[in-house]
DNA sequence: AAAAACTTTCATTTTTTTTTGAAAGTTTTA
DNA sequence: TAAAACTTTCAAAAAAAAATGAAAGTTTTT
C-alpha cells in the first residue's frame, strides 16, 4: 500500500468515528490530518488535501482550537498561519474529556440537581425523582472520576489506572 | 414546578445530550420517556406524549433495543407490544459502553492494525506510522480497559474503581 | 496611504439526516 | 377464512447540518 492510500483510510476512518460521536465528519478529517502531517498545514493545504473551501476550513480548524487539541503555529519570514494538532493521544484525550466535562457533563447535572430540589408531589413524581436521582448520582461520581483523571499527568491511562483495571 | 414541566425539561436535555454524542434526538428523547414512566408504554403512547409518528417510533424504539437498552413487554390480555426502558443508570451504561466497544473500537482498532502492518518505504512514512502506532496502543489500552468493566458486575463503578479513582 | 496578503463572515446552496404516513405485512380474533 | 388489530417498511417530504465562495475585514508591506 501507498502512503497516500494508508493516509487516506485513516482520514476517511477518523472522520467516521467523529460522526459516531457528534463530531463532525470535516473537523475529525482535518484533526487526522493534520495528526499524520510531520509539519504544521496552512489553510490552503487544508483545503487542497481534503477539497474543501476555505471557509469550511476556517470554521473547523478554530473549532478544533477551541478544543484545545490544535494549535496556531507561526512560521519565521511567512505570513500566513499554519496548523498543527497535538501530536501526544493521552494529551489529546484528556483534552477532550476535559472540555466534554465542561460543556456537557456540569450543564446537565445542574439541571439534574434543579429538577431533584423541585417539590414535586402530583402521583408518579416519586418514580420521576428517583430516575433523576439516580441518573445525577451517577453524573457525579462520574464527574469526580473525569476531575480525578484530568488533574493527574499524562500517564494516568498506561499508569496506574491501567494496572488497576487490566492486571487486577 | 409541575411534574410535567419536570419531565418535558428532563426529555428535552436527554435529547440535546444524545445530539452530542451522535444519537438522534428522537431516539434519546423516547429513551428519556421510557426512562421516567412507571409503566411500559404502547408506540401509540410514545406516539401522542413526543408527538412524533408511527415509523419513527417504531424504528427508534427498535434501535433502543438493539443498543439493549430498551425492553419489549408484552401484556396479559392485551395484543400491543409495550416498552421499557432498563431503569438501572450503571446497567444502561455499561451495556451502551459493550455496545460502542463492539461497533466502533474493535472496527477501528483493526483498521490501525492492518495500517501498521503495511510495509510502508516512502518518506514520511515513519511520522505517519508513529501517530497510527500510538493511538492503536492507546486504542488497544481502552479496549481491555472496558473489557474489565464490562465483565465486572454492575457495582464496578460505586465499587473499587470509584475507591480508586476518587478516594485515593 | 495604497496595495498586497492574508483571515473571517455569512447568506445562499448543497448535502445529509430525520420524519412522515400510507401501503404492505403479520398475527390474532371472531 | 375474513376482518380486525396491530407492526413494519420505505419512498417522498421536511428539517437540520454542513459547505461554499464572494465580500468584508484585518494586518503587513511597499
Amino acid at each position: 500500500m501507498e502512503l497516500k492510500e494508508a493516509q487516506e483510510k485513516f482520514i476517511s476512518a477518523w472522520g467516521a468515528i467523529g460522526t459516531h460521536w457528534g463530531i463532525n465528519r470535516t473537523m475529525a478529517q482535518i484533526h487526522a490530518l493534520l495528526l499524520i502531517s510531520n509539519n504544521a498545514l496552512s489553510t490552503e493545504d487544508i483545503m487542497s488535501q481534503l477539497n474543501i473551501s476555505r471557509g469550511n476550513v476556517n470554521m473547523n480548524v478554530r473549532e478544533l482550537m477551541s478544543w484545545g487539541i490544535v494549535h496556531k503555529v507561526l512560521k519565521f519570514g511567512e505570513r500566513k498561519e499554519f496548523f498543527t494538532a497535538e501530536k501526544d493521544i493521552y494529551k489529546t484525550a484528556i483534552q477532550i474529556l476535559k472540555e466534554r466535562r465542561k460543556r456537557e457533563l456540569i450543564p446537565i447535572l445542574n439541571l439534574l440537581g434543579e429538577l431533584q430540589s423541585e417539590n414535586i408531589q402530583e402521583s408518579g413524581g416519586e418514580h420521576f425523582k428517583k430516575v433523576v436521582g439516580d441518573i445525577h448520582q451517577f453524573g457525579e461520581s462520574t464527574n469526580k472520576m473525569l476531575e480525578k483523571m484530568v488533574k493527574a499527568d499524562e500517564h494516568w491511562f498506561t499508569g496506574s489506572l491501567m494496572k488497576f483495571l487490566v492486571k487486577k
